[in-house]
DNA sequence: GTAGGGTTAG
């Protein structure tokens, strides 16, 4: 049997643990001294190759059932095995299995235990189970080491406490431990999660001369963030003047760390170059769109939609087009009907309703079909340019190719038609929403109730109205 | 010698 368990085999199934569990583990147990090493070395490497093939739940199944027919006990290496691969997985039910075991272990947890335990605990945001498992630890005298404190730290700055992680920090430094450049990190990102710069910069410096640990991606990735959110809650802020210089530090940080080959992933990227883009710093904002187009990827459509959106409220209509062009009318970004959207929008604001209708026509050639977003942006567009007929003829075509207005265009129109005194547009929409059993919203509905009132719309409208509130 | 360790942000 233990011949027919090579590495290229798969393990057997759950179904032939009976086989393993009722002849081979006693048949290992009662032989003699040399058999019973192999024992310990065959159950654990069988529990490894059950982990390694992502059946957590089966090594569970076999350990339990070792433990409840009395077969073997299993050692504190078994269990981490087991509890390791459990608590991994983010899954309620498996953290369950695993502190099950754990409450029935046989063998004495050790500190590989505790730390599965409770960052697994911390992952699922159980604090406090996990605070009572960290107690437990102490109280029986288990050393923490680096990684015990690593889980308290990164839990403890999540929460944004960072007075409590430096009171954590000089309890590992009272115990001779070191940090490590994951104690920094979880350090540092919290510092720029909360704007500290100065602060989060210093804890690099720190890191460097007191330590010899040199910052890693993840350093550099918090850092990138922390200088764009600091740049991007300036405009939250309503500050008349953004401060460039954060996005200075920011391409700062950029350089450095391609200078040491580490690339920042898609979500910073995306960040940083839409901070850019709102800086008005066009040459990087490229230079960084560039660098992620080579890479194969592209922007989030989030992402563009914001920067178009920003851009053309800002009627840098130049900058906006030669993103659109660098990106290829055909690209998925471009066909993306939101971004067209954003465009059409976009374009209206800048007074450029031909270039809308353009961009409007050519989408039939490019094989997409325009959406009731599209169409009421369209509509929205032409109607506060005051171009009545084109937005009337808009929502004919809308209508002609079964694109059904939504509630919020049917009431937008009735303003519109109410406010250009199209009184029998007004009538028609509103029997289209009756059939289409769309509704009036409060302000529409005043707005009617006056225009009857005022006798431009007719008396035996208002039994209709009423069906529409 | 044997295990784990570094998350996540659109």
């Amino acid at each position: 049997m233990l011949e027919k368990m090579t590495r290229e085999d798969p393990l057997p199934c759950v179904d032939d643990f009976t086989h393993i569990l009722e002849v081979v583990i006693p048949l290992l147990v009662n032989q003699n001294v040399f058999y019973k090493t192999s024992c310990v070395s065959y159950i654990a490497s069988f529990l490894v190759g059950l982990v390694f093939e992502d059946r957590s739940h089966e090594a569970y199944m076999f350990l339990n059932k070792l433990i409840k027919h009395k077969l073997y006990q299993p050692t504190t290496l078994m269990y981490n095995t087991v509890i390791i691969a459990l608590c991994d997985n983010p899954d309620k039910t498996m953290m369950d299995d695993a502190l099950k075991l754990y409450q029935e272990m046989v063998s004495q947890p050790d500190v590989v235990t505790y730390n599965s335990l409770v960052s697994g605990l911390c992952k699922i945001r159980r604090w406090a189970k996990a605070y009572f498992l960290l107690k437990g630890l102490l109280d029986k005298d288990i050393s923490p080491d680096v990684e015990t404190f690593n889980i308290l730290i990164n839990t403890i700055c999540c929460q944004g406490r960072l007075q409590v992680a430096a009171h954590v920090i000089y309890m590992m430094h009272q115990r001779g431990i070191s940090p490590n450049i994951a104690t920094y990190n979880s350090l540092i990102d919290a510092h720029c999660v909360k704007g500290e710069m100065d602060k989060a910069r210093s804890l690099v410096n720190h890191m460097v001369s007191n330590h010899h640990l040199a910052p890693d991606t993840a350093t550099y990735t918090s850092l990138l963030n922390g200088y764009c959110n600091d740049y991007d809650k300036m405009d939250e802020a309503n500050d008349y003047c953004k401060d460039d210089n954060k996005m200075d530090d920011a391409m700062l940080i950029y350089h450095e760390m391609n200078e040491k080959g580490f690339k920042p992933n898609c979500v910073t990227y995306n960040r940083m170059i839409q901070s850019c883009f709102s800086a008005e710093r066009f040459e990087d904002a490229h230079k960084l769109l560039d660098d992620v187009l080579a890479q194969g990827q592209t922007l989030y459509t989030n992402t563009y939609c914001d920067i178009l959106h920003d851009l053309l409220e800002k009627q840098l209509l130049a900058e906006a087009l030669s993103l659109y062009d660098l990106l290829g009318e055909d690209s998925k970004l471009n066909s993306d009907m939101s971004v067209l959207e954003v465009l059409l929008d976009g374009l209206f604001d800048c007074g450029e309703h031909d270039f809308a209708r353009e961009l409007f026509e050519g989408l039939s050639a490019r094989g997409l079909k325009p959406t009731p977003g599209i169409y009421s942006s369209m509509i929205c567009g032409f109607c506060e340019e005051g171009l009545m007929n084109d937005a009337k003829r808009m929502f004919l075509e809308m209508e002609e190719n079964h694109c059904w207005p939504t509630t919020d265009t049917y009431n937008y129109l009735v303003l519109v038609y109410l406010q250009n005194k199209c009184y029998d547009d007004v009538k028609v929409l509103l029997y289209k929403m009756k059939r289409q059993k769309h509704y009036l919203y409060k302000s529409t509905l005043s707005m009617l109730r006056a225009s009857v009132a005022a006798g431009s719309l007719d008396v035996t409208l208002s039994n209709l109205i009423k069906k529409l509130v």
